[in-house]
DNA sequence: CTGGTAAGCAACCATAAGGTTGCGCGTGGA
DNA sequence: TCCACGCGCAACCTTATGGTTGCTTACCAG
């Protein structure tokens, strides 16, 4: 997951999805400097990862963001943040015995 | 900085510092099924996106986790999670209405 | 039913990324 | 002083990745 948000491309296309108005392809691609097919591929590992989800609606698919998956990450960082502040803290405990 | 935390082996270099306590490379390198040059690459990457932190002692090196990179990161998906919270927010009122 | 628009599929290309091997260098201990 | 240990540097190999082009499929409107 944290691979797929490790992409400019990609964390753009959340940025553009996070406006929570589900968008076609097409719509994403305009202006992003990159062909439809690179942002498709782009997608398709974004909804690899759980953060993107897509509906076919007529003949354009839109695409929404997965919030869960967002804190899903947050709450990994959490965990390695609060597992070293922990460690630390019963270091100096240890230290200042 | 996502994408240095995008790949699995640096992940767990990350989950082995969060212990507090600094580590050197050959430490780091036991029992990860990759090279020392390997482990020191992937050490350098973090470094580069200022996650990890390392002073020379004696004949080895030494590495610690830089916690405020991890929040800044935590802070990151924070952002793009409100911005889509409090849009969906404007939506549901103006649906509403 | 015909044409245009939105998207999927597949092949392909160049470069970046993960990993290895080989070698040289400084430091600490005997 | 000499040797072993822990690292850094550089070259190299292989596979993933970001991106493109070309062609096909599906849907809607006239």
């Amino acid at each position: 997951m944290f691979a797929a948000l490790g992409d400019e491309t990609r964390l753009r296309l959340l940025g553009q999805l996070a406006g929570g108005e589900p968008m076609s392809i097409s719509r994403l691609t305009a202006g992003s400097g990159i062909t439809r097919q690179g942002v498709s591929k782009h997608l398709r590992v974004l909804a690899g990862a759980g953060l993107v989800r897509s509906t076919r609606r007529g003949k354009e698919s839109l695409w929404r963001l997965e919030r869960r998956r967002l804190e899903e990450a947050r709450r990994s960082l959490d965990l390695i943040s609060r597992q070293w502040d922990t460690s630390l803290a019963r270091l100096k405990l240890f230290v200042e015995e």
